[in-house]
DNA sequence: AGGTTCGGAAACTAAAAGGT
DNA sequence: CCTTTTAGTTTCCGAACCTC
């Protein structure tokens, strides 16, 4: 975390507000997807997430009795919807009580280490479904007395000759474009600048662009602290951070419906945004696909299971494992990963930013540094 | 409580397609 | 030929179920 804010390139200090030219808006990149994000316009400025309020009480609940314990996911409050027109303030300025500096999220719970298989399993192993090791007997095998049996299977030779599409080559985001992160909604997101910390791993927010000149920069360049010894008073409101608003005007105004002004207009958007903020549908881009299926974990936990007790063959063919070629369902169904995405649209939607008439005067309702218009005219 | 079963996600990896 | 993409295959997590 270099504490070198991503000013604008040029300037060399100049507080947030100082200065900060109204610039020309280059030609805007590319229209996003309708219901999307826009991406980000070219130029200097700096990105800045909506970012709903972390919930300082939420704590874990595993954490050592009585344990100074630590906020864990989920660590948003439920916070409503900012105003329209408006979107939160990434970071977030500090909430009193909460013991991490304003804008940095709370230390994620580690990320769960990704599973790590063993090149060949035993067929004990295998046909438990069980880790085995590259041992022979295997730990397994050895703990249940099968050590005598604990032996590598044998890999079915991988079928040839299989007639692919034409691939898709994706986005190869090499020099001058911003890298790239998915975000909750599969849509391309940009990545902060050094200044900026990051929003959490699925982070559901739509995230816009600040008011050119803003930079949300400790002071004197002293780093950020990256949390509070245990114990600690907590060191809310960071100074800095509580200079600035939790809100602002959404830099895009109407979006989506109307495309910001001075940008030239999305080809091929529609112009009417609905109520909730949301396209009916995806176009073309959403096209998309959210690669693996990965997206679920959760429709398939309420899973049945008819268990027929006696089934008397050792091992019943899993999947299109043992099935003959000719059985198989083809990859037909492999396909649908992104089609069942279907039936996913009435999760919960991230506040949105929906287009609202009232945008230009509730922008200028909020109080704090003003924003410096990042249009040229807004 | 500990073992078994097994659905399905994650991981692995090789074939096919695309690029140079 | 090398790189990238895609999909076939395997591993094994995790939850339901079973047995003692």
């Amino acid at each position: 975390m270099s504490s070198e804010p991503a000013k604008s390139a040029s300037s060399s200090s100049s507080t947030p507000q100082e200065g900060a030219q109204p610039q020309p808006v280059p030609h805007y990149p590319q229209p996003p997807p309708y219901g999307g994000h826009y991406p980000p316009p070219p130029g200097p400025y700096p990105p800045f997430y909506a970012y709903p309020v972390p919930d300082p009480s939420h704590h874990d609940p595993n954490a050592p009795n009585g344990a100074p314990s630590q906020p864990v996911a989920p660590f948003f409050m439920a916070v409503p919807p900012p105003p329209p027109g408006m979107v939160y303030a990434y970071p977030m300025p500090a909430a009193p009580g909460y013991p991490f500096p304003a804008g940095i999220p709370p230390p994620q719970p580690a990320p769960k280490p990704k599973r790590k298989q063993v090149k060949m399993a035993c067929t004990n192993c295998a046909s438990a479904c069980k880790r085995c090791d590259e041992a022979r007997p295997c730990e397994r095998c050895i703990k249940y007395g099968l050590a005598e049996t604990c032996v590598d299977g044998v890999r079915k030779e991988r079928k040839k000759g299989i007639k692919r599409g034409p691939y898709k080559r994706k986005n190869r985001n090499g020099s001058g474009e911003p890298s790239d992160y998915p975000s909750a909604e599969g849509e391309q997101q940009v990545a902060p600048p050094p200044a900026y910390p990051m929003p959490p791993e699925g982070y559901p927010f739509p995230f816009v662009y600040p008011p050119y000149g803003y930079v949300p920069a400790p002071p004197d360049g002293q780093p950020h602290p990256e949390g509070t010894p245990s114990g600690a008073p907590p060191p809310m409101p960071h100074p800095v951070y509580s200079t600035y608003p939790a809100i602002y005007p959404h830099p895009y105004g109407a979006y989506p419906g109307a495309p910001p002004m001075g940008y030239p207009p999305m080809p091929g958007a529609p112009v009417a945004a609905s109520p909730n903020g949301n396209a009916a549908g995806k176009p073309e881009s959403s096209v998309a696909s959210p690669t693996n299926g990965s997206a679920s974990t959760d429709p398939g936990k309420g899973k049945k299971r008819s268990r027929g007790k006696g089934d008397d063959s050792s091992r019943p063919a899993k999947k299109s494992r043992d099935v003959p070629p000719e059985e198989q369902q083809s990859n037909d169904d492999k396909g649908t990963v992104g089609g069942d995405m279907a039936g996913k649209e009435q999760q919960p939607q991230p506040p949105t930013f929906a287009a609202h008439p009232e945008a230009g005067p509730a922008a200028a309702a909020f109080n704090g540094p003003e924003p410096r218009p990042l249009m040229a005219t807004m």
